[in-house]
This record gives C-alpha cells, structure tokens and sequence, in this order.
DNA sequence: CCTTGCCTTAGATCCTGTCCAAGGTAGGGT
DNA sequence: ACCCTACCTTGGACAGGATCTAAGGCAAGG
C-alpha cells in the first residue's frame, strides 16, 4: 500500500499525517478493522487525529476504490484494504470478526435475466455466515 | 400467514393485539418494509401502538425463524416474511428498495472446506446490487 | 373472575456515522 | 524561501436506528 499514498498524491490528493497514517493502519495486518478501531491504532501513533478525520479518510478511500467498505448486519461497518483481488466475506455471527474467502464459481452468472426485474446489476456480495474457531471454543 | 399467529400461540406466545397487527402488516405486500414503515402501517389500524412493541414483536419473529430480517448497507434493517422458501436479494444502492430473487446454483457449495478456516458456516447470503427501475428512470 | 407473569408504553439512552464552523496546513506560485 | 489559498482537520453538536427501563396493562390458565 506504499504506493497507494503515491498513486493517491497523483490524483490530487493532499497528502496529510492522519492521512498517512490511517492508511498505514490499514494496511498492516490485513484483517477487517471497524471505522472506530482504525481510529483507536491511528490514535497510538498520531494522538490529536479526531474520529471525523478518520470517517472522512476511510469514505475517501472507499469512493476511490482503495478500500472496501462492509457492512455486517447492523454493526459497525469494517474496511477491507483488499480491494484489488475479488473475493467474498466469511462473517462470525457471534463476535462479528471478518475473513476473506474466495469461492468458486462466479455469482453474477447464476442471476438469470429474467431475475433482474430491470435493475442495472453491477455488483454482487456473498456472505457467509457462521461461527468462528475463537467463539466456538 | 393466517397460521402463523396461531403456530405461535401453541408455541406459548401471548397474542395482542399489537402483535396481531404487526403480523398482519408482514403478511401484506410481501415487500420488504423497514421496522418504521411496519409501525406506519400498524398504527393505522391500532394508533396507539408504541416503536418498541414493533421492535421487540419483529425481534422475536425473527428469532423464531418467521421472517427474515436483511441488513441494507447501514440504511435501516428490512424484514422479509417470505422466510420459508430460500432466495436471495437485489439491492437499489440508491432508494434502499430490495427484491426478491432466486439464482441457480448454491453458493454454499461453492465454499471449498479449505477455506472455511475453522468457522461453522450455517449460512450464506448473496446480494446484488444495482440501481432499481425507479431510480433509473 | 382473579391472579400472575408476560406485554406494552413513553422516554431515556446507546451506538454509528455525519455535519458544522472555526482554525490549521500542504504545496503551488512567486 | 515564503505566502496564499484552497483544502483539511477538529471537537462538539446532531441524526437515525435500535435497545433498554420502569411502570402500568392485560391474556389466559386456574
């Protein structure tokens, strides 16, 4: 993601501390971080950045397709620095914890058009749903 | 859905009034309403019908497996009472509106168990997303 | 028809996320 | 190297969705 604060500098885009580091934070561990967990690991290496920064960072960064943006039944929503490589989302029902999976087979494809009911389909999300090693124990 | 209510008196549930109406707003359209539009429409007929009962009523049949309930991206949950008969959903990302449908192929069988990584997958959800007639127009 | 325990209610409260007005600063221009 | 100015950041207010609470109401078994 070293590059991605360059591309992003590129494209206009001032390029600040909280800036910086919200997006060093996404990229380091590669899980799924909520909005306020992002700003929690921010806060420990740039203490003044305010929660605002941060939604306003990580909205920036989704509308530019640098981060994806999932949301899980009514919790908080959580960020996917994956956003280049296609792939689905395994969800814990119990704690909410995220890991990417990639299925086969392509979804898109089972919707036929008699299914579409004029809606222009652009995008489909997969979820599955279960619970996780941690919660089961 | 005439039954429902009465599947769910044996199983011990008091009947009011309140759920009554509530049951009979699902059981309508079969569109898929927010908890606010359910309470509209149930306090036409019974006026003073409070948000929590709708909350605490929807809750519980959901709970008991009676409705769905389907999360919209940070807008307001809709519940769906079409709970019996597996589909899938189509999303507007514009007006939040759903639909139901029904691909073919099942996306949980597309989930190879290496990449389950431990979790107890019970349940898969696919969502497409596009911009319904409506918004289109 | 009475009693009991489950329901309902209004309103407070919580959680996420957005908005706002005021002050700060990156970085192009000179 | 320094200034400007447009863009960023900030904290706090705000909004929407949903849950919780304490007090009173009522279904339905006895």
């Amino acid at each position: 993601m070293s590059d991605l604060l360059e591309r992003l500098r590129e494209r206009g885009w001032r390029l600040t501390a909280q800036r910086r580091v919200v997006a060093e934070v996404l990229d380091g561990d590669h899980v799924h971080l909520t909005a306020d967990e992002v700003h929690a690991r921010a806060a420990r290496r740039l203490p003044e950045i305010s929660r605002a920064t941060v939604y306003n960072t990580l909205r920036e960064l989704v509308h530019r397709g640098e981060v994806l943006e999932v949301s899980t039944d009514g919790r908080a929503k959580r960020y996917d620095p994956n956003a280049h490589r296609p792939h689905h989302h395994l969800l814990c029902s119990r704690c909410g914890s995220m890991r990417d999976v990639r299925p086969t087979g392509d979804p898109l494809a089972d919707l036929p058009p008699s299914q579409s009911f004029g809606f222009t389909v652009s995008e489909v999300e997969v979820t599955y749903r279960g619970i996780c090693p941690d919660c089961a124990a």
